[in-house]
DNA sequence: AAGGTAGTTCGATAAATGTCGTACAATGGG
DNA sequence: CCCATTGTACGACATTTATCGAACTACCTT
């Protein structure tokens, strides 16, 4: 069980840096999706973004960096979770707070509407 | 009764720039500082964060644009509140988990720490 | 082993951001 | 009316950010 990425454990979670990735629209629409899904998503998943494959990369990587998102190697590709627990426990009530505003600006992106 | 300064309405405030707003360890200090006291705070207030005035008028123009704070005259004085009630109207439990989660960044920074 | 699929890395670039200093504007008090 | 106090506006600058495309790596399938 190698560690492909830095993955902040969850006292180190810190509070700007975690408002900062949720500020992307398009980072809180994969936040969003990732939330809605009991499923895993392959980083493949958001090509509906319409933002290219190491664009997404450096969004995934943000997301990951602040701890918001765990990555880890399946096969060829890689899947992403929600670090819900982690980021509740840290940070009681934003992640809701965040998935409750964030339909308002992401039904633009949403897949759904594609 | 002139409008010094545009500030947005309840239902147009958007969830992405409140986040990005939030998202300055010195504008969370701002966001603190408001919601602990009860009384409207001048920017003057502000002197203890180490920065200049202009970049203060800067970040409370961030604020402001986004919606988390209104500013009105008083004087030669510029009085700021927090928006609370539009921001807890908009976005429900935000403002609750960002002040929770504060504390823990901005102890640093904090004028009692001065 | 060959090839294909899934992501990453890297360099380039344009735009946004945080910061400062100086000059300016508005207000209220002598 | 002058001036001190508050805060704003503006220009400069360094840093960070979002974005792309091209080259590369890792892994599975056949």
């Amino acid at each position: 069980m190698e560690i492909e990425h830095e993955h902040p454990d969850r006292e180190e979670l810190e509070l700007a840096p975690v408002l900062h990735a949720f500020s992307d629209p398009l980072r809180l629409e994969v936040v969003r999706a990732l939330a809605a899904g009991a499923e895993p998503l392959r980083c493949g998943a958001f090509e509906y973004l319409g933002i290219v494959k190491s664009t997404r990369t450096h969004h995934f990587r943000v997301l990951r960096e602040a701890g918001i998102i765990r990555q880890e190697r399946k096969g060829t590709a890689k899947l992403m979770t929600l670090r819900r627990d982690d980021l509740d426990a840290r940070f009681p009530g934003l992640l809701d707070a965040v998935l409750a505003g964030a339909p308002h600006d992401a039904a633009a992106l949403s897949p759904a509407t594609a």
